[in-house]
DNA sequence: TTGTGACTGTGACCTATCCCACTGGTTAGG
DNA sequence: CCTAACCAGTGGGATAGGTCACAGTCACAA
């Protein structure tokens, strides 16, 4: 149950059992509603947060209202630690996308913990490391490929974390609209539907409500390249 | 000197004198002329580099060979770190946009720093939060800015770190060719040359050589917004 | 001096993608 | 069960920006 996926949570890997323990009985748990707002871009606020169960998405807005996602985070994954270690505003929205519980700690509690344990230093460096590498892919991904090209590797990139393979393909229960998927990628909606229908009529994939069948890994991860 | 400007830099500035020179006289020197190459995407590598003098770029070429720059360096800037916490392959070439000169740190010498020194951990921790949060902003800009939008917003942060305000307005020796500049916004030269000279028509600022004078840094601002 | 190569400046296309308009389907609340 | 929202699908026109093609400038070497 909880502490399963806290287990298995970057941040607690390195820790050895009662550590475990004594970390996650210093936390506070919250649960939120499909489309409940945890915490908007600009509130302050210093805790830390462990998806437990469901998804959340990470956004922003532009001026002008335009709306950008920055992730699609699944249980075990952490957020907020910007405004951690970065001390200003949150520089995102979170948002729940399905229903979902969280576990979340404090600023001192965590520096707390960094001070006597430099494992978990060490867990959070590298958390945060890979996070950047993400993005840095991100970022190339906007300069060099197409719309839907960021489709597809946005697709896989969720398949990896959220799909279940089957006989038929490989489920993908993503529970974004095509307008969520979108702001993802960085594009409008319409693109991303044509893209959509482009792959389902080649055959790579089969399109579901919030959900798609991926049905040749192959093709789109080349068409991802 | 040297060492004026290691202490500015962030992974020292938390450090009393007697540990910051200690963990100087760990540090190995080297120093690259105008265009060579420190590292390559790709190679394996596990060093972490602070720049003592010059400037650096750190670029990633896409399969077809385009180019694209995450990030200029100056004095005091880190860089190398993601290769040392999220280990595997360096994610980006560095090359020397001036003459420059480094101070490098191995991977074992700074994990034995960090599991001694909580504040060396923390000041890692709040660098790659910093840098985490600009990348994000970067993605933000890709997603929502123009071309014009997004160079006048380089120009005013390579403004910040090194320009020099005179009478006539804000001198910026970016030292980048108009290629680069272009890399860096992810753009083609041809459109970010437009968008200078267009700029430079309205007189917000004067073009020279790998070089510009901002001198409506008002306008040139509500433009990157 | 002249030639060579690197950089900047500019016009003319061409296309990916955005924006707008509309249709049909599905869901949720009264 | 009906109506309002929301969501997915699709066509068409407008446009930002990429690509191509040159011309002009400057530095530096032969």
């Amino acid at each position: 149950m909880d502490n399963d996926v806290l287990r298995q949570a970057p941040l607690f890997s390195a820790l050895d059992d009662e550590a475990a323990s004594a970390l996650r009985s210093s936390m506070t748990d919250s649960r939120l509603r499909r489309g409940d707002v945890l915490f908007h871009e600009g509130d302050s606020g210093d805790k830390l947060y462990v998806v437990l169960d469901g998804k959340v998405k990470l956004g922003r807005t532009s001026a002008d209202g335009r709306e950008n996602l920055l992730a699609i985070l699944g249980p075990g994954q952490m957020f907020g630690e910007l405004s951690l270690f970065d001390p200003g505003p949150r520089s995102a929205t979170v948002t729940a996308v399905t229903d979902a519980s969280f576990a979340s700690l404090s600023h001192e509690d965590l520096l707390r913990w960094l001070d006597g344990r430099p494992m978990v230093a060490r867990g959070l460096l590298s958390q945060l490391a890979a996070r950047l590498r993400k993005a840095n892919d991100v970022v190339a991904d906007l300069v060099f490929s197409d719309v839907p090209g960021r489709v597809a590797k946005a697709l896989l990139d969720l398949a990896d974390r959220f799909g279940r393979t089957a006989d038929d393909g490989v489920h993908v229960h993503h529970d974004l609209t095509q307008e969520e998927l979108a702001q993802l990628v960085g594009a409008s909606r319409e693109t991303v539907n044509k893209a959509l229908a482009d792959f389902a009529s080649r055959g790579w994939l089969r399109l579901e409500p919030r959900s798609v069948v991926i049905m040749d890994v192959e093709r789109m991860a080349r068409r991802a390249r």
